[in-house]
RNA sequence: GGUCUGUUCGUCUAGGGGUUAGGACACCAGAUUUUCAUUCUGGUAACACGGGUUCGAUUCCCGUACAGACUACCA
């Protein structure tokens, strides 16, 4: 076999959902183990559907994900142009190729006469009521016109489509690389629409033709393919590309995370978690659904987790960078079965790639964000907090949202922690060790703790009676890092200044 | 309704005619951390059901159930 060439064909009709982004990545994956072609091809033969900033979105998304385009819109290739609504004139010949061989025909009927037809097969009981070999006898098509009167209502501009003619009774075999044999009889497919009234073609007809065209070898597309892939084989027979018809391997589907479904964007929302990977705004309805790259998600973990969904290396490993995942990729060990989404694993990868991350760019990290909101922070400050917190985050916005004592002084005590935590003893000795370390001249993290200790040895008091209170102090909060780095990073004046406030504010709840 | 495709712990999955049915996430417990989290150790938990075939079936075959997709001049 000659190179490998593979596509993602995503039509521009919104954002990107995360299914998209895992087919993408698989025929990526794929194309990268054999030292293939990817190839990015837009389908806007809707024009119904179309919506602007769609196809610029899903451009952002695959290189926020690492997914690299060889040849394709945005990028170019010798299969110009890429766009489908820009390729009209290919399909045009095409399907005209296909009436001339007999393989299709023109059909005026109106939207009125095909809803009656299916209306009155549903009468009569008959179980498919469709457009099929049985039905086009008694429709107005150039099968039981005359010519010249299928000439004259083309001449007069009639809105007419071009169907295909799907033989009455034929065995429609296709080998899927993950379902293997799969067999339809010709009688359940409908002679299905190539060319529209509007002169666009169906997906149908533009995918297959595109396919040969660009010299695509695997078709890797979601599960909602495969009833129609029958139907795209014998498009290929009957243009005579049969011997170039590539291998077809349809994934399982993203199924929602509780219920009944496959995955939706109503779920996401309903059980909050990102289905886009990039914020998206609907240029409608103006409504705002946050991506997995706004939410913190690592690109790393994103594609980690979602190359597990639907696929594994038939090993323990779980932790793969995109280069191994490029390396252990197949075909053969994608599995058949719709995989229910799990929001919670995908957490999990990020908080441990979010731990792999040098400090260095953590701190880089939180101080930029943390100038962006105008919150005073050095880098030193900055590398000891990230230093202290990284493994305790998932996100890394986390750094920040539960970090805000470092620059903050606690708005409220958190109410369990004083009822429990907060006593005579610790009002004691947190008055006594706020003088002991306003006499010291130094101050770091153990001087705070040597003089804690210092100070709770003199009074007679044990250190751990007390030490939930000084970080109720400090903090406000009952859990977090290291106390007496957290002193440290504040700083004693800080330090004292908190005393100060808890000493007044919390003394009255003890007497 | 019809056609097609599926079905191993709660979830993602490994496995495959004879296994203590393995791993990960989640959950629970213990240890460490004088906090919480982390980390470590341990634990609960699965072959949808019914028939075959076979010495033996979770694994192969056939049904049933359930689930999903498709059934447009949408992709």
């Amino acid at each position: 076999m000659g190179e490998v060439r593979v596509r993602f064909a995503p039509s521009p009709t919104g954002a990107l959902h995360i299914g998209g982004i895992r087919t993408a990545l698989y025929n990526y994956l794929l194309a990268r183990k054999l030292s293939g072609t990817m190839i990015l091809r837009i389908e806007d033969t809707d024009q119904n559907r179309f919506v602007p900033g769609a196809e610029e979105y899903i451009r952002k998304s695959l290189e926020w994900v690492g997914i690299k385009i060889d040849e394709g819109v945005g990028v170019g290739g010798p299969h110009a142009p890429y766009r489908q609504s820009e390729r009209k004139e290919i399909y045009r010949q095409y399907a005209q190729q296909l009436i001339d061989s007999g393989s299709a025909y023109y059909a005026f009927d109106t939207e009125q006469e095909l809803e009656a037809m299916r209306e009155r097969l549903k009468a009569a009981g008959v179980a498919i009521q469709q457009y099929n070999s049985i039905t086009r006898m008694e429709m107005r098509n150039s099968l039981t016109l005359k010519p010249e009167e299928v000439n004259a209502l083309i001449q007069s501009g009639t809105p007419f489509v071009i169907r295909l003619k799907i033989p009455r009774k034929e065995e429609v075999r296709l080998n899927d690389l993950i379902r293997g044999w799969v067999m339809v009889h010709s009688s359940q497919i409908d002679d299905k629409v190539l060319m529209k009234s509007d002169g666009m073609p169906t997906y149908h007809l533009a995918n297959v033709v595109d396919d040969y065209l660009m010299k695509i070898t695997h078709v890797i597309r979601g599960e909602e393919w495969l009833p129609s892939a029958p139907l795209h084989v014998l498009l290929y027979k009957y243009m005579g590309w049969e011997k170039q018809m590539p291998q077809f391997a349809h994934l399982p589907l993203l199924l929602k995370p509780d219920g009944n479904g496959k995955l939706s964007k109503r779920d996401a929302d309903r059980l909050g978690f990102p289905i886009f990977p990039l914020t998206w705004q609907d240029p409608e309805t103006k409504e705002i659904a946050t991506g997995y790259k706004e939410a913190g998600y690592l690109p790393e973990a994103f594609i980690n987790f979602l190359a597990f969904l639907g696929w594994n290396p038939g090993t323990t490993q779980e932790i793969f960078s995109i280069e191994e995942l490029t390396s252990e990729f197949s075909l053969e060990r994608i599995n058949k079965a719709g995989a229910r989404f799990d929001i919670l694993k995908a957490q999990w990868y990020n908080q441990h790639y979010l731990r792999q991350k040098p400090l260095e760019e953590l701190s880089e990290y939180l101080h930029s964000s943390l100038a962006k909101e105008n919150i005073a922070c050095s880098k030193e400050k900055a590398l000891k907090i990230v230093t202290v917190m990284q493994d305790r985050v998932t996100f890394p916005q986390d750094f920040w949202e539960q970090g805000k004592f470092f620059f903050y002084p606690p708005a409220a005590y958190e109410e369990a922690v004083v009822a429990k935590k907060w006593n005579a003893d610790g009002a004691k000795v947190l008055a006594a060790y706020r003088d002991a370390l306003e006499s010291k001249a130094a101050f770091d993290a153990s001087i705070a703790k040597s003089t804690l200790e210092e100070v709770t040895a003199a009074l007679g008091i044990g250190i751990g009676k007390v030490l939930q209170a000084v970080r109720l102090t400090i903090t406000g909060l009952g859990g977090g890092p290291d106390l007496m780095m957290i002193m440290e990073i504040i700083g004693k004046n800080e330090v004292i200044r908190r005393i100060d406030h808890a000493l007044k504010t919390l003394q009255v709840k003890v007497s």
